[in-house]
DNA sequence: TTGAAAGCGATACCAA
DNA sequence: TTGGTATCGCTTTCAA
């Protein structure tokens, strides 16, 4: 079913077909209600890949995803999806789950999009500057910048202090940080700010557990530390769901949070709420829609051989976000109010 | 950049070049190796546009879900995409949000895959019927069946039934169910069992709270209810997120759980976990993954003109699928063990 | 083994 | 206001 079939049928050529479907207001109104007669007789719906190839567009967006694991991952989705649809462009999205490939499928996903968003520990700067060098318009999504790129990330270093002068106000003295701040840029910030807040605070520096992001491996890694002789007071985690995972640890293991172990999180996921783990909470959904907005003007401001010069109001430096994280104290770091001094 | 400046940079044809894109084996070594250099010299990737138009094939299909919120979705999503890329499909996912124009969304999405994944709750069976009619591939996810479509879905009934009896077991007697049963099968089918159940059991049959599928909802109508002269006995939800809000109502209300009020859910999500609630826990990601599989079997094994008759061995007559379900007892709903007859 | 050329299904320019 | 036709970038016969 092409649009020649439609052609036919209405007894007019291809060209006013193409009008009638684009709205164009050159043509009769008699005419054209021949031509949508005929559309819907056939219940025709015109070739995506015929107009887009044609028109040199998409009209779509990608999203590449570390992994998609976990409520954090899904309220971007969340976020990205309906501002992009909003804006017209269907969404794609891609997992690279730390796959070897994982170049070669972000590089194929670029020539199906008109523009993508990348998260941080998907691929390496290289293949980003790589593909901004190919002219596709890109957002980053916590991670480094990569030079004449928008990045968008969340506050973590300050929060990550502000925390630490917490827990140093209710007098721990051996903190641990459950998490790999190699990683991941978000990782390595929550991991800095600590430090410095501990540092600040006049304690020692924390002492970093490497442990994957999710919930078993926080589980397991608390399990050893627990066992432990010098068994730490407080253990900061780069998730919530490390933390959660802390927390099973931590009830199997016959302690009690926070009286015998406290724990801290990141996310202020839902579970956290109902854990009563001391957490930060980010604007996820936030962070989607704001990489949306970004890449949708990025794309549509983009000059092209059709698009010679729509000249939209977009700053041609790369533009950087931090978007603000805010700390939710519930139990689980130690009995309140302490004495904290501010 | 095309496949003819790559053609002319090597010094052969185009049809040489996309040959050896395509790794054929009509290529000496030689020529091949030139037009390699070429494509690594030009940084190539060849248009997908193109490519797609001239095979007849996207390569990529698409999901659509109502609505993306909490960890359900996310789940399924994860599961569907895991299966599809590793086919090597692309996916792109749409979101209906109960908009009005949901039809002409997806309409449009079929115009973009070789495909799709239908939720319950996002077009209406016309709109199912239209575009199997039109021939694209199908799979429809909890749903009510429609005729020569697959449909994948979880086991509701049942183990509604399941958790009726041991609810009477527990010896409760005013059962609210909080949810929409028209709002979509799934919570139909709980709906139903529950009321089967408890009817098996003597009771008399649940009333049902209208309610709809998230946390704020579920708080805000636990609150009304429990303000009521004839506090139910046990909360029955249509989900995890409704029966934490009737958990937190609850708790703002001063009453403990379950000695003042019994409450279950659907979905064990993580927090279900934490907040100790009884729950039904379904196979979510493998939802998605059965549909991801069954579409791509679909549409490899579909007869077109570019592809005479592959004859894959896939049955002709639309398939059911239904996912088994578990009942996950915690201490929400009573102290335990309750005396079960079974 | 290679190349020329005919599509694939639209859009849009240029004439009429 | 309409129609003819080149064009988008690639795949794939059909010849050579």
């Amino acid at each position: 079913m092409t649009i020649y079939e439609v052609a036919r049928r209405a007894g007019v050529s291809i060209s006013t077909v193409s009008r009638v479907l684009r709205d164009s207001d050159l043509v009769t109104p008699d005419t054209a209600a021949r031509v949508r007669q005929a559309v819907a007789d056939l219940q025709f719906t015109p070739n995506r890949l015929g107009r887009s190839l044609a028109e040199g567009q998409h009209a779509a967006s990608g999203i590449v995803f570390p992994d998609l694991v976990g409520p954090y991952y899904a309220e971007v989705v969340l976020g990205y999806e309906d501002v992009a649809s909003t804006l017209g462009r269907s969404v794609l999205i891609l997992t690279t789950h730390g796959r070897a490939d994982a170049a070669s499928a972000v590089l194929e996903l670029a020539g199906r999009v008109d523009g993508m968003v990348l998260f941080g520990r998907t691929v390496d700067d290289g293949v980003v500057e790589r593909i901004a060098a190919s002219g596709l318009p890109l957002v980053l999504i916590a991670r480094g910048p990569v030079s004449g790129v928008d990045t968008v990330r969340t506050r973590n270093v300050e929060t990550a202090a502000e925390l630490a002068a917490h827990l140093a106000a209710h007098g721990f003295q051996r903190v641990v940080f459950l998490g790999d701040p190699a990683g991941s840029p978000d990782v390595a910030g929550r991991f800095a700010g600590l430090t410095n807040g501990l540092l600040a605070a006049g304690l020692s520096a924390p002492v970093p557990v490497e442990c994957a992001i999710d919930l078993a491996a926080g589980e397991a890694a608390a399990r050893r530390l627990l066992a432990r002789r010098d068994r730490p007071d407080v253990v900061v985690c780069a998730n919530d769901e490390v933390a959660l995972g802390v927390h099973l640890a931590a009830e199997a293991a016959g302690l009690r949070i926070p009286a015998d172990l406290a724990v801290t999180g990141w996310d202020d996921v839902l579970a956290a709420r109902f854990a009563g783990l001391t957490t930060v909470r980010q604007p996820m959904r936030e962070l989607g829609a704001v990489a949306a907005r970004w890449l949708h003007e990025r794309i549509s401001s983009r000059v092209t051989a059709r698009n010679p010069d729509r000249g939209a109001a977009v700053p041609v430096r790369a533009r950087r976000r931090v978007l603000p994280t805010q700390l939710v104290v519930r139990r689980s770091c130690g009995l309140h109010p302490p004495e904290v001094e501010t």
